[in-house]
RNA sequence: GUCCCCAUCGUCUAGAGGCCUAGGACACCUCCCUUUCACGGAGGCGACCGGGGUUCGAAUCCCCGUGGGGACGCCA
């Protein structure tokens, strides 16, 4: 029984996207479930698009949601030696063949194809066979190979995803696998490091359906064992569509910078094409024991923001305060706000952590604890009347020579409120424009106990002046 | 066009022939809590794509249709 190894090999032609994530999470999973390795490796073979802004990018992203590799990365461009001998020993033992036809000639023979309702592929005019004569070897064109793809029966494997596919051999044709300068291709490159590096299950997006087949020939042409294969489904963007560059298809890091927590992007994409009963919100730990390939969904899925969330709402309440803490402070130093000592920042977010679905807001939410607040002025206009600095003033005579405790002040606004025969909004209102600029907040008496006495009077004075 | 894949509430999903009067979650609606906004609690709305089979019995199995998606590169 050999040792589960799984892999995630984005080409670094962009950012990790949410889709690559999942793929990444899966894999890793899987890996983790079954004691096994994870690997990562960039197919960085077209040189053209590759760029290392990208590679980075994908690190970070992977650094983020703190999926580990336990090997690599591998950089497939420096593995060139081992593809080049593998390219060479199949052309010695015939499975693969030089091709020289130029890319017009083929651009031709696929419109012909098309027009002709066919399928387009190669048409094998280079593939030697027996009492088959080779047309003449032009000189002026450098040669690809390409692999000798069986012409008959079929290619199946059991999906572990989708269950049995089979594809006609008929179907394929003879893929390129050295470029005419000499590079290998994308397929033959992942046939060889999945050979070699020993991967045993295959996740991946099932845009590579298609690639299985050619894959499992050449595997079974190199004698190497062939690997389980898991196709995921796509993810959808929230309005159903593909995600694409100018469509939602946005970095994870995106959502790192625009307030959501790891655990709950971690979390939602779990549970996005995989299930495990009525389980909604599981750490990873639990996750890496539950995760099984036999549960994912065949289907298509569609993002669903306001799941995501309903969960980053979750995991802001319920992870440890420090935690939350450390997510807060550069957010609000982006705000301005570089000192968080006073009032302590901990018992600000215990008060109002309760309240939010993002780290943004909440650092929005919690600034004015730190600088003085821009009054609204909607809220002031509608809680703010002729009275109002009267009823100001009597709270303050009362709760002036308080200690400014929450239990104290509310004390103090029950009396103002009895005693003036008023509703409680008619005090509180205007106390929380004055103190935070806004007529929305936790309880006034506990805010103003964290905003400590100084600051409150101050505050109360700046919008109602002393008599 | 050819090949491949997919199909349960608006969305994510449970569902492996009887436990289904189809369950949960997000969203939405109502009520409760309440010092505003949230949070929380209790309810509610809401789906098996269509048609044929197979079977005593089908959301589940088979076929056809329809709809969606993917792949057909000297990209990965």
């Amino acid at each position: 029984m050999s040792v589960v190894k799984t892999r995630f090999a984005p080409s670094p032609t962009g950012y990790l996207h949410i889709g690559g994530a999942r793929t990444a999470l899966f894999s890793w999973a899987y890996a983790k479930r079954h004691g096994g390795q994870f690997i990562l490796r960039i197919e960085d073979t077209d040189v053209a698009r590759s760029t290392p802004e990208a590679v980075q990018a994908i690190l970070d992203g992977m650094a983020w949601l703190q999926l580990d590799h336990d090997e690599g990365p591998f950089y497939q461009m420096q593995r060139m030696d081992t593809y080049k001998k593998i390219i060479q020993k199949m052309l010695d033992d015939g499975h693969a063949y030089y091709c020289y036809c130029s890319k017009e000639e083929l651009d031709a023979l696929r419109e012909t194809q098309m027009q002709q309702g066919l399928k387009p592929r190669y048409d094998g005019r280079w593939r030697p066979e027996t009492d088959k004569t080779l047309p003449e070897v032009p000189q002026d064109v450098p040669p690809v190979v390409r692999f000798k793809n069986p012409t008959t029966g079929v290619v199946a494997w059991d999906d572990m995803v989708k269950g049995r596919i089979e594809i006609a051999n008929a179907e394929l044709d003879d893929l390129i696998i050295a470029r005419a300068d000499g590079t290998p291709t994308y397929n033959f490159c992942v046939v060889v490091d999945d050979w070699e590096m020993g991967v045993t299950q295959v996740i991946r997006g099932d845009d590579h359906v298609n690639n299985t087949p050619r894959q499992i020939n050449m595997l079974q042409a190199l004698g190497a064992q062939v690997p389980q294969y898991a196709h995921l489904s796509m993810i959808l963007g929230d309005d159903g569509q593909k995600l694409s560059k100018r469509h939602g298809a946005v970095s994870v890091m995106q959502y790192h910078e625009d307030g959501y927590l790891r655990e709950a992007v971690l979390n939602y994409l779990a549970r996005l094409g995989w299930s495990h009963g009525d389980d909604e919100v599981f750490s990873m730990a639990q996750f890496c024991e539950w995760f099984d390939l036999d549960h994912i969904t065949p289907s298509a899925a569609q993002f669903n923001t306001e799941k995501l969330n309903w969960l980053n709402a979750h995991y802001i309440k319920n992870l440890p305060l420090e935690r939350i803490a450390d997510e807060v402070k550069p957010r609000l130093g982006k705000l301005g706000v570089t000192e968080t000592s006073t009032p302590d920042l901990l018992a600000v977010l215990n008060l109002y952590r309760e309240r939010s679905n993002n780290l943004n807001q909440l650092a929005q939410e919690i600034a004015f604890f730190y600088q003085m607040p821009a009054i609204n002025e909607a809220d002031a206009a509608k809680h703010i009347q002729q009275e109002t600095s009267g009823i100001i003033e009597k709270f303050l005579e009362k709760a002036q020579d308080s200690d400014w405790a929450a239990d104290n002040l509310h004390d103090a606004l029950n009396f103002v409120v009895t005693e003036q025969q008023i509703k409680f909004p008619k005090l509180a209102m205007p106390l929380r424009v004055a103190l935070i600029g806004i007529a929305q907040s936790p309880s006034i008496d506990q805010v103003m106990a964290i905003l400590g006495k100084e600051t409150c009077l101050q505050r109360i004075h700046a919008l109602f002046p002393k008599k």
